[in-house]
DNA sequence: TATTAGCACTCTTACTGTAAGAGTGCTAAT
DNA sequence: ATTAGCACTCTTACAGTAAGAGTGCTAATA
């Protein structure tokens, strides 16, 4: 285990290099911190701390920073608490004042409100439609070849979707179909639609298979990727801001990464998994593009189930404590939002 | 009236000065264009054209690099003409081919090829709902206090919304109201509806005076800013691939406009005034955080009238000849994808 | 035994001077 | 009108030096 007096000084050097970005070496630890104990003995404890992987040396004659296991320390066990100011609270209420009631709406203003408290990039993910539940299904012909699918789902959100059919349908048979999807579906989560009733649906409306199929691929797939899926992203040039990137070639593949949405939303749901706010620091992280940084994302949820992720992505050289309190904040928030729009 | 000889020379110093990215000595153009003068001439020359505005001298003895108005000059008068090559046809053929007929995913795919193949930030902005005509419109009930409101418009848009409505409304009302806008509205532009009709419409059904407000408010305005007329951005880390953003703070403050969709939105609308490519060099940018960049745009339309427009942003030193070509090329095929999909 | 003072050592950074290279402008010659 | 020649300017790269920060080790101390 790890002793008190190497905790303080783990905690010291990890708020020092957080707050000021540079090294810092054994004078400074005791000159500002009031351990009672001189530069020396801090050397020493700095040597073991060290040596047990909590600290590094840029080279030789530096002083310390964190480590990746250092930082998980520092998070797990050191860092204290930093509550938001009532500026800042109060920023909040204002920009989530202009949100109309649309989803994309309120998740671009998350984002911009995350990016904008944080200095960070903000990086939310909407709502996943495999995790909500089917409330229910309209198809309505708007071209003799043109069907508009319009599916509500649980926690309020509409999705629509214009859907080419190849042959004519009358509006007779939409409606019969749309009634038993509604009668059978009600209250299933989409993925639970996917695992256990395609095969029936398939059988069912045999007769009109063509567009049969396409309506629940539609209704499991095809509404994937649709906006209230797509990542958000705020805050890109405040990367920019911090030392850690003036080397460009870092720059430039981290904001490579965070352009190509796919990859983005795979990292995002990585925490989708369990709920709560969850840190990744580092090496921790599995793509290369991004082991300089660290991750920290919270899940929002209707109904107790997670349904989405927000998150943030900054130097490790972050604030830790107070970006866990914003992004709990803000996600409890969006998840009574969501819970008050249905 | 500026010489054949002095055009030639800075024809070779912009051509060079593009590919490059350095300053350009009289020596060097004589060694690589045979122009069949000394160095000495050409260094006449080029003092002549930089008291004409056409060059400038980064310091006293640096080679030369173009003016904004040599820029103009070299753009308007100068540049030949480059072909895309057919690997970059294939490459745009091979994108679109998996674009499926959802418009929004079209200008992602747009963007992405644009930033692709020219190598700087690709933006395109999606139809402006005003100019595209009614086609008709639907209105859903979907909850008691909810109305699905769907709209088509000429160029094979459907947009949906959904409205929260403050007192309770018929099934019956709803159709009453929505067959009179359909055999009223068909065929105009949404300006259109907007200048002759709003009041008419208003007076109309003055009965249910609060829907119909909300629902040609949303006709009108609310659909704005929806998917469709956001601003696609894809390739914004390629800019950091050039050397005239490597100083960060011009990086910083480029990615910041980049990423205000209003302000690019804006930014880009100027040149849907008229149809066409369309060139704007470093200064003559009205924003001054983009008066270091070079802003290429093309339009896109539907049956004659510009609905829409995509382009790029770079560094002044930018391949216009290239550049050009392909946003000419997209547009094209874009205003034809759009034309079938109606 | 734990702590500390002292000191030699290392490494970075900032500054200086120097030399090479590129390019210019001017003048005089062609 | 063009060009050759030359002195001049400015940038860049390099090397050397000095200052500063921080370390690790050893010996002294409470």
């Amino acid at each position: 285990m790890i002793g008190e007096r190497k905790k303080k000084i783990l905690r010291a050097i990890t708020d020092d290099y957080i707050s000021l970005g540079e090294p810092i070496g054994s004078r400074t630890i005791a000159r500002k911190y009031n351990l009672g104990v001189g530069p020396a003995t801090i050397r020493n404890e700095m040597a073991d701390l060290e040596e047990n992987g909590y600290l590094e040396q840029p080279h030789t004659s530096a002083g310390r920073i964190p480590s990746d296991k250092g930082y998980r320390f520092y998070v797990d066990a050191l860092m204290s608490i930093e509550d938001l100011t009532s500026g800042e609270l109060e920023t909040i209420r204002k920009e989530y004042a202009v949100a109309n009631r649309e989803i994309e709406d309120l998740l671009r203003i998350t984002a911009k409100i995350i990016s904008n408290i944080s200095n960070y990039t903000a990086l939310v993910l909407g709502p996943q439609l495999q995790k909500t539940a089917f409330r229910h299904i309209q198809m309505i012909q708007i071209a003799p070849d043109e069907v508009l699918v319009l599916l509500v789902v649980d926690p309020g959100l509409v999705e629509t979707r214009v859907v080419q059919i190849g042959s004519a349908i009358s509006q007779r048979e939409l409606d019969d179909m749309v009634s038993f999807l509604n009668r059978h579906l009600f209250g299933l989560t989409l993925r639970e639609v996917e695992r256990t009733l395609i095969e029936e649906l398939k059988k069912r409306f045999f007769a009109y298979n063509d567009l049969v199929k396409e309506a629940v691929e539609l209704l499991l797939k095809g509404l994937r990727n649709k906006p209230s899926e797509r990542v958000y992203i705020d805050g890109v040039s405040n990367i920019l801001g911090y030392p850690e990137f003036y080397d460009l070639n870092k720059a430039k593949s981290l904001f490579n990464l965070i352009e190509n949405e796919h990859i983005l939303s795979n990292v995002l749901q990585n925490a989708t998994s369990t709920s709560g706010v969850r840190v990744t620091i580092g090496k921790e992280n599995v793509r290369e593009e991004i082991q300089d940084c660290s991750i920290i994302t919270a899940t929002y949820e209707v109904r107790g189930q997670v349904i989405g992720t927000i998150g943030l992505i900054g130097p490790k050289r972050m604030n830790y404590s107070k970006v866990v309190t914003l992004l709990e904040y803000i996600a409890t928030g969006l998840s009574e939002t969501l819970k008050k729009g249905n």
